[in-house]
DNA sequence: GAGGAATGTGAGGATTCCCTCGTGTATCAT
DNA sequence: ATGATACACGAGGGAATCCTCACATTCCTC
């Protein structure tokens, strides 16, 4: 396949409303086309069709294919943020036990609302989202971890949430490839796996979170 | 990309001294070239150039793209497989904490001597290697734990397999993409995790493996 | 309502890659 | 030696994709 030369073009930001809704159709054509017949069988111009748009059109915004798919990465890592900045809210009112559970459960849910995620997972490197983002993820599990735990070190947080973010990561793409008989049971044993890895970690016992 | 129709090809195998050595060396050629601009950039022209082969070799061998890079997922995943069976010998001697040890320890060598495998993580599902081989990756890790701790029993031997080999694919993942510095640290990392789930998993303590 | 900017369009150029095929050479069995 | 089979070769067909570009249309501003 011809690589681009470019590392990574910048999508050009549409300027009226009517450029928004155009690349909102087609961030949602390229997600349907991706998630039905994965990256690397999608192309430009399916995903010009499938919004019903011209294959320059999407050129206008998306210049190649990496971008778009990255666009849709970008905006999957913004729901994921999103869906555990509330978390966080209640992070320190939930037992070590419980956070880990929801921590899954949210994961769990995410897969199942985002058909598009097993291909993106599959879809190369130069496609995933920036390092800004990816940044924001990390923070964003390192804050929960630290409104959970206040009393260990930025530095560890730092750590344990990163490790917990590509546990996460593991459990999705274990998730969507099991048959879904066996997706409960693993689920299960991620729960297990990250609780016992905090108390490993966090020793001195659930310094945050309730007792009951 | 136009992707090919049929699932997934079978290599030809040589019937001379002459063809296996040809094979070898493509697949030698496939691993530096893939190695050196990925999966995606990797075109069947440059893996014959490399190999000093004319293009009707390669595809005298390899039919498709896909399917020598599925050789060479085999390959790896063999010597892996190779690995790990040596380790099984003295599983049942060995501690527990020192199993997991000798276990990323091991992972984190073969990442270290296999120079194609972060492109190989990152080349789409097609190219993995056929359920036959990864069953036979599952079953080496089950017996693996099953010599460690005898008591347990065959199915939750095959979970804990499972889960075991995600686990350590995600450590590979992982370690490619972080710097040299921070890979000790997480290294420890997952041989904590690891420990920790073994030790809330198989509750009776280390029922195998000789206590100091 | 005029002018400029943003967006829409789709035929087609340019590339690139995959893979075939006809032909030539090595290897081996008998 | 001789036939048969395996392997080597590489120019080029075929196919598909990416992306451009010149021109239409809509939108917004003043």
């Amino acid at each position: 396949m011809r690589v681009p030369s470019y590392t990574s073009a910048q999508p050009k930001v549409p300027q009226q409303k009517r450029g928004e809704r155009r690349v909102t159709e087609l961030l949602e054509a390229a997600e349907t086309v991706i998630a039905h017949i994965g990256y690397e069988a999608a192309t430009m111009s399916a995903i010009a069709e499938r919004a019903g748009a011209a294959i320059g059109s999407l050129y206008q915004f998306f210049p190649n294919k990496a971008c778009i798919t990255q666009a849709l990465r970008t905006e999957y890592a913004k729901q994921f943020d999103h869906m555990y900045a509330k978390l966080a809210e209640e992070a320190r009112t939930l037992d070590r036990e419980a956070l880990v559970s929801r921590l899954i459960d949210l994961t769990v849910r995410f897969v199942d609302t985002h058909p598009a995620l097993p291909a993106l997972l599959d879809a190369p490197q130069s496609t995933r989202a920036p390092i800004a983002i990816r940044k924001v993820l990390r923070e964003r599990f390192t804050a929960l971890l630290l409104a959970h735990s206040p009393r260990i070190s930025k530095s560890k947080a730092l750590r344990l949430g990163t490790v917990t973010l590509h546990l996460i990561k593991t459990l999705n793409q274990l998730y969507v490839e099991l048959p879904p008989q066996e997706r409960r049971k693993i689920v299960q044993e991620f729960k297990m796996i990250l609780l016992s890895y905090f108390n490993a970690r966090i020793k001195p016992g659930p310094s945050g979170g309730v007792r009951k």
